[in-house]
DNA sequence: TATTGTTATACTCTATAACTATA
DNA sequence: TATAGTTATAGAGTATAACAATA
């Protein structure tokens, strides 16, 4: 095989990873919309679903976000109940965000209905399908992130 | 298998997939962007390199864009005297946007190192993983185009 | 001095609606 | 009437820089 054709098929590998992001995501999308999120907000409210309580400054590494849009992000979760600031005892410059008893409501019901969103998405491969692709995708990404250090 | 954990997988090829195109969208927009460019004026100048001249109203229905971001867009690309907007002498009402000369050179040499970089970022996966890796994100992309009709 | 988070500000991108000109 | 493109406008989301409080 030539360097060409190697360059082709991961533009090509590129193309269709992206199409399938894409669709993907434009579908969950629309979903944290009609419950009143941006893909950001979920992603915030997810990790301290998740994870429990973090330091804003954690959540913006995380989600890789200035200070200041965090500042905003976390505002606009606060604002609709679904999280709040809580001040740090040990260190006073700290404010942790947390998910409230409502947020927490929230996603009890959302995140399962989320995953089963994701589960239709995917039924076009079979369970050992998707076992392959995750291998896979999990191997580029990493390597990739790898790469950037 | 029950199905929490066939949900599960759904969400954990989710993760990947989201992981994998980041990493690389990430890496591929920073370059576009050394080039004065933002990832959506690549893509309409990648659309008229690859296809041709094309009349305004198409190129947003491929990049999906409202009709006035597009003008935005042509308007950028075309003070940066990358294309040129042509009349059509058939339909009074249509704009193409064509790639000029020096969009033409400049897309000679960026697109090769754009391909060349997505190379180096698909290494981690062999000429075979790759193959496969096409194939199932095929797959997987086509079927949920299909089930947003 | 360095770090955390907030505030003020500006910018980029996109959408929407009203418009012009053509068909 | 319908369509292509432009203009004007508004809004969301993000980044940056200056700042206050704390370490």
């Amino acid at each position: 095989m030539t360097d060409g054709a190697d360059y082709n098929q991961s533009l090509k590998l590129f193309i269709v990873l992206s199409r399938a992001y894409k669709a993907i995501n434009e579908t969950s999308s629309k979903f944290f919309q009609e419950h009143g999120l941006n893909p950001t907000e979920f992603g915030v409210l997810e990790l301290l679903y998740h994870k429990g309580k973090q330091p804003l400054q954690k959540i913006g590494g995380k989600i890789l976000l200035a200070s200041g849009s965090i500042t905003y992000v976390v505002d606009k979760l606060e604002k609709k109940g679904l999280i709040t600031r809580i001040a740090s005892p040990e260190d006073r410059r700290v404010t942790y965000a947390e998910i409230s008893e409502e947020g927490h409501r929230f996603m009890s019901e959302i995140f399962p209905e989320h995953e089963k969103n994701l589960h239709e998405l995917m039924t076009a491969l079979s369970d050992e399908e998707q076992k392959q692709a995750i291998d896979l995708l999990k191997k580029l990404g990493l390597s990739i992130k790898d790469l950037s250090y």
